[in-house]
DNA sequence: CGCCAGGGCCTCA
DNA sequence: TGAGGCCATGGC
């Protein structure tokens, strides 16, 4: 099933290309971006990484020297601004010690495990980070998976982050690409047909969808 | 104007 | 572990 809706969005959607970076320095600034997307729109962000990357902030020790209000200012419009500009900062301490060449040669359990240790790094922004930055396989839950998949009754919504990922996990090949770009098709999906109020009528997969049987 | 957006932490039970 | 409050801007 899963693989059947997975061949339904690439049909309909195409491929998406996902993760736009502007730099010179992609790994960090998506891991940048993982943060400062925390439950904002991805047009918000935009803005705050252009002001990082016109300062030439996309980096680690850069980050670590700027004063945070300053910092805060520059990410103003992603929202939450003062916590991510700490974020921001903790995560730079991480890759201080932890140099990104280093944490490519670790593991998947090994790599997640030291970016939750990061306050303000939970579970969906380690995994972005992992699979977009990184690009080693693991699933990025988010909650337009969890709306997805809940509406069209494979999952429950109450179901936690990692029972939700181990589905997804269980029923898939671990291939990063094909988690890469299944991520990108369930935001694509949430955006143009699931969303709060779903427009199930037009909806490419309500044939799959309890929701409207 | 209210709602929501590519979450996570803290607190309290 | 789970529910609720909090963090905050900008687009619609």
């Amino acid at each position: 099933m899963l693989e059947e809706i997975y061949s339904t969005f690439l049909e309909k959607y195409g491929k998406q290309e996902w993760w736009p970076v502007i730099g010179d320095n992609p790994k960090l600034e998506i891991i940048f971006g993982a943060i400062l997307t925390q439950n904002t729109s991805w047009k918000n962000v935009e803005k705050a990484i252009s002001q990082l990357s016109e300062n030439k902030l996309i980096d680690v020790d850069k980050i670590l020297s700027i004063d945070t209000d300053e910092l805060a200012q520059l990410i103003k419009s992603s929202g939450y601004y003062n916590q991510k500009a700490k974020k921001l900062k903790r995560v730079c301490k991480l890759l201080k010690e932890n140099p990104i060449e280093e944490l490519e040669k670790l593991d998947v359990k090994r790599l997640r495990k030291l970016l939750l240790k990061v306050k303000g790094i939970g579970p969906e922004t380690a995994d972005s980070i992992i699979l977009y930055a990184f690009e080693k396989p693991i699933f990025v839950v988010d909650a337009y998976t969890k709306r997805i998949f809940s509406r069209i009754g494979l999952i429950s919504k109450a179901l936690s982050y990692e029972k939700v990922q181990g589905f997804f996990h269980d029923n898939l090949d671990n291939n990063a690409v094909l988690f890469n770009e299944y991520h990108a098709l369930i935001v694509q999906h949430a955006k143009q047909y699931c969303r709060t109020k779903p427009l199930c009528k037009e909806c490419i997969i309500k044939e799959k969808c309890k929701r409207l049987l």
